[in-house]
DNA sequence: CGGCCCTTAATTGTTGACAGTCGACCGCAT
DNA sequence: ATGCGGTCGACTGTCAACAATTAAGGGCCG
C-alpha cells in the first residue's frame, strides 16, 4: 500500500478536519473495515499499521480511539482493538434504533419535502421495479441505498443524517458477517411495495402515515434480514 | 488536581475499556466540559492537560480524539480541540433526533414494561408534583432525569440508550451556554401533565399513544426552551 | 499613520525509544 | 495423556524530544 502523507490528506475533499495522519487514517482504516478487507473479530496491529501507511504508532493509535467510539472496534486494555462482532441481539437493538430514526425522517420528510424531490423519489422506486424484473440485484442494492439517502436529505436534518449513517456502518459489520442469499427476489418485490407506500405517503404530506411507513417497513426489513437465525 | 494513575483508574467502576489513561481522561475531560469547567468555545490546551494529570501529551490527545468523535469538542487541524460551540439550529435538529429516540423508547416500553416500574413511573411523576409545589426545582430537575433514565430502562435497548445518552450530552452544551431562567413553575406544571400522560400509556400498553406522547414532550420541551430565542 | 512582512514564541504534529502486560509455548510432575 | 507453572516473545502503554505550523507582535516602508 502506498505511503500516506500529509499532502495525501489535503487532496481529499473533506470540510474539515483531515489534515491531521490521525483523521486521514482514522477513514482509511474504517473504509478497510467497512469493505470486509478485515476479518470479523481480527486484532488491529498497531505496527501493522505503521508499516503500511508509512508512520508512526501515535497517530494509528488515536485513529484507534475515533473508531472505538464510533463503535466499529473493541478496545481491551493491553491486548489492542478488534473489529467489533456484532451479535445477533446487537443487531435487533441496532435495527430498533435505525426504525426510531428513519421512521422520524420519513415524518420530517413528509412536512420539509419539495416537489422535485417527490418525484425523484417516485423516479427511483420505479426504476428499482425494473431493477426487480431484471433480476438486477446489484443496481437494486444501489438504487435502495439512493433511495434511503434522499429521503434522509429530504429531512433536512444534518444531525439525524449523521447519527443514521453512523448507525448504518455498525449494521453493516453484522451483515458483513452473516451475508447470506437473503435478496430473494421475492423480498425485493416486497420491500418496493413498502417504499411505495413510504413515498405516497411523504408525497401526501401526512406525517403520520410516513411515520408508520417508514417504520414498518425497517422493521420488516430486519425480519427478513434475522428470519434465517430464527429457530423455531 | 489530583495527578491521574492508571490504579485510580483500575478503582473506578466501569466494566472495562478503562485501564488506558487516554479512556480516564477522555472520562474526566468529558466530565469538566460538561459541568461547565471550561468555557464554551474554549480551545483546550494539550500540555494544560498533561500537566493537570500528571501524565504525557500522547493520551490526552487519544482523549481528545475520542471526545471529537462523542462530537463535544471541534478539531481543528494544527489549531487544537475546542469546546464544542452548539447553534441554535443544531440544538432545534438535535432535539428532532431525541424526539425519534426518546418516543421510540416510549413504545418499546409500552410493550416491554413490568408492573414494578410502572408503579416507580407514577411514583415519580408524584414527586414531581410534590417537588412543584415545594417550589424545589432542584429535585425536580433530578426526578425529571429519573423518569427519563427509567424509561429508556424499561426499552430495554442498550443501543438506543447510549446513542440517546451521548446526544443529551450534546444537548448538556447547549444549555450550558444559553441557561436562562426557563425552569418557570408553569413549564414544569405542564411538562409533568405531559409526563403523566406518557406513563399512563405506557402502563396501557398502548403503543402508538406511548409514541405520540413522548414525542410530543419532547417536542414541546423543544419550544419551551428555545422560546426565549424566537424573535417574532 | 496605516498596512505589509518578517521574526518569534507558543502549540500542535510526529517520531522513536523504553517500560509494562498479556498470551503462547514448552517442560515437568502427576 | 493432562494439567500446571515458568519463561519468552510480541505487542500495547507511555513518555520525552524533535519537527512543523500557526498566530501574534514589532519594525519597516509607503
Amino acid at each position: 500500500m502506498k505511503p500516506l502523507a500529509t499532502s495525501d490528506v489535503t487532496s481529499k475533499g473533506q470540510p474539515f478536519g483531515v489534515r491531521s495522519l490521525a483523521m486521514a487514517l482514522r477513514t482509511e482504516i474504517e473504509k478497510m473495515i467497512l469493505q470486509g478487507g478485515m476479518p470479523m473479530g481480527e486484532r488491529l496491529n498497531e505496527n501493522y499499521f505503521a508499516e503500511k501507511f508509512q508512520v508512526s504508532r501515535g497517530p494509528v493509535r488515536e485513529a484507534f480511539r475515533a473508531l472505538v467510539e464510533a463503535g466499529l472496534v473493541e478496545f481491551i486494555p493491553n491486548r489492542g482493538v478488534f473489529v467489533r462482532q456484532v451479535s445477533l441481539e446487537q443487531a435487533l437493538a441496532a435495527y430498533e434504533v435505525r426504525a426510531a430514526l428513519f421512521s422520524m425522517a420519513g415524518r420530517l420528510a413528509a412536512t420539509r419535502r419539495r416537489k422535485e424531490e417527490i418525484a425523484r423519489f417516485r423516479g427511483l422506486v420505479h426504476d428499482m421495479d425494473e431493477a426487480i424484473e431484471r433480476n438486477d440485484s446489484e443496481g437494486y442494492y444501489k438504487l435502495n441505498l439512493d433511495l434511503h439517502s434522499a429521503v434522509m436529505e429530504a429531512a433536512r436534518n444534518e444531525r439525524l443524517a449523521s447519527t443514521y449513517q453512523g448507525l448504518i456502518k455498525e449494521l453493516h459489520l453484522f451483515r458483513a458477517k452473516n451475508l447470506r442469499l437473503t435478496d430473494h427476489a421475492d423480498h425485493a418485490r416486497i420491500s418496493n411495495r413498502e417504499h411505495a407506500a413510504m413515498v405516497e405517503a411523504i408525497a401526501a404530506g401526512d406525517e403520520m402515515r410516513a411515520y408508520q411507513a417508514h417504520f414498518d417497513h425497517v422493521m420488516n426489513a430486519r425480519d427478513r434480514l434475522t428470519e434465517p437465525f430464527r429457530e423455531i
